[in-house]
RNA sequence: UCGGCAGUAGCUCAGUGGCAGAGCAUCCGACUGUUAAUCGGACGGUCGUUGGUUCGACCCCAACCUGCCGAGCCA
């Protein structure tokens, strides 16, 4: 019997295997608050019910401790989950633990992550990873019901894809050196020509020295890429794709988001689909109104450039964005200047780039990047030479379009920033189990 | 790489140029409805490191180390 599977046993005597999270203990009563994996309950511990020793044995019970029990489950108004066990009989598995560091107290964060193998017992990361598993889970379902091939990419590459990134080097035997991924893009798209509809997901590295709630050197990245499909294509499956999942976990993941206090209000917008398109342009507009009217949180206001057309946007600059809609924007056709170089040039305007950010309310910021790929074989070419960047490492990426050409386009969505905003954490460490950043190897 | 803040008990923190503190955790005891229970007792310290000022430094000064928050870069 699991603790999930509790409140359809009411009137039952039930078994069950747990841990001890938590207890408080009023002389001829113990209160054991439970866990097994799959929820929590509280079982009551009456003395006059149980035996003296049974009593005593749940007296002595530690946090942490192992234990069967039998009891009667009982509907009870006072439990969060609406049901308690009335306890019969119990016998721990394992010794007494005594000291066990993380306490029903605050803790700091630097403490926590230093014990994050025993941090995933409690409620909050708890109920994160399982909004996690929800998102992963969709992320195939989703794919696999819009005729989708999952399509690995490499972790080991021989080049930088972008050049401007940074990439951690791995010594190949003292012979050559690889590359950490930072993006199976380019290896997708050898799979969209050969398949339609790919996407990879997987972890992806970035040895950026960033220290930021919004980085990490190693996290999980899904990318699809259809061909053929254009700039606006690509726009409608990142809709669809956004709006499915918070769907999903809104419908599956009702618990957890209570547990962690989440505002499902602010996700319901999302839900729904109709997120507003804007370019690069009217998003400078927006930004730049804000900035003159003073009308920010105090933390970005602080922070905020101004900027001038041409530029880049900062964090700042798309957390304004973020706050201005109550669902998911999409910038697209930003100056080709500062973006990769196989995005495809807008035909109306050749300094833009047919590509978009998808940046989510709240202050999440960018949780998706995407954009029509080059599919002229001679502008790539120049292109790839443009950047300075080896052509014989790219001859096979240039086969793409050497071979039945045709547009296609793609997009990566970065799956702890997606996690982060549906669980309303403020910082994207909590939405790995393990993550590695600058400061943070261990355990 | 740059800017801001911090480091004192296992944890979260207070503290003052003159005996090192509280709450929680742990251990012992009391208590029949707790939700971070409450009450009484016990245990618990290289005050980040090194150097300097001083009769005397956890406190003042300098350098360094570590972490947190943010910027840049990006998902």
């Amino acid at each position: 019997m699991q603790i999930s599977d509790l409140p359809k046993h009411i009137g039952e005597t039930v078994t069950l295997t747990a841990w001890l999270q938590d207890k408080s203990g009023k002389g001829k009563i113990q209160f054991l608050k439970l866990r097994d994996g799959s929820g929590f309950v509280q079982g009551t511990v009456f003395k006059g019910d149980v035996s003296e020793e049974v009593f005593e044995a749940a007296k002595r019970l530690s946090q942490e401790q192992s234990l069967t029990l039998t009891g009667e489950v009982r509907a009870d108004e006072r439990a969060p989950s609406g049901v308690e066990i009335s306890v019969r009989d119990l016998s721990p598995l394992s010794d007494a633990v005594g000291e066990y560091p993380i306490t029903p107290k605050e803790h700091g964060i630097e403490f926590l992550m230093d014990h994050r193998h025993l941090w995933f017992r409690h409620r909050r990361p708890w109920a994160v990873m399982r909004v996690r598993d929800c998102v992963q889970s969709g992320i195939v379902e989703f794919f696999r019901s819009e005729g989708f091939t999952r399509f690995d990419a490499p972790f080991f590459t021989p080049n930088a894809a972008e050049g401007t990134t940074e990439l951690f080097e791995i010594d190949l035997f003292g012979e050559d050196k690889a590359y950490l991924s930072q993006t199976g893009q380019l290896h997708a798209e050898a799979g969209a020509l050969a398949f339609g509809k790919v996407y990879t997901f997987g972890p992806t590295f970035r040895a950026e020295k960033s220290k930021t709630r919004r980085h990490l050197l190693e996290f999980w990245m899904v990318e699809p890429e259809v061909a053929p499909a254009t700039h606006g294509d690509n726009m409608d499956l990142q809709e669809r794709f956004v709006s499915f999942l918070v769907r999903r976990v809104l419908s599956e993941c009702r618990l957890e988001l209570e547990m962690l206090g989440r505002d499902i209000t602010k996700l319901e917008p999302a839900a729904e689909g109709n997120y507003p398109r804007i370019t690069y342009t009217e998003a400078l507009d927006i930004i730049r109104q804000h900035i003159e009217q003073s009308d920010l949180p105090d933390n970005v206001q602080a922070d905020v450039q101004p900027v001038e057309w041409g530029d880049d946007f900062g964090a700042p600059h798309e957390t304004i964005l973020g706050y201005h809609f109550d669902r998911p924007v999409m910038v697209e056709r930003y100056p080709a200047s500062f973006k990769a170089f196989y995005m495809q040039p807008d035909p109306a305007d050749p300094r833009l780039a047919l590509c978009d950010d998808m940046i989510a309310p709240e202050g999440y910021g960018e949780i998706i990047g995407g954009s029509e790929r080059i599919h002229d074989f001679d502008l790539l070419k120049e292109r790839i030479e443009g950047e300075g960047l080896p052509l014989e490492a790219f001859e096979w990426y240039l086969d793409l379009r050497r071979y039945g050409s045709v547009p296609h386009a793609g997009f990566g969505m970065g799956l702890e920033r997606f996690i982060a905003w549906m669980t309303g954490i403020d910082h994207i460490r909590e939405a790995i189990p393990f993550p590695r950043m600058l400061t943070r190897m261990f355990p």
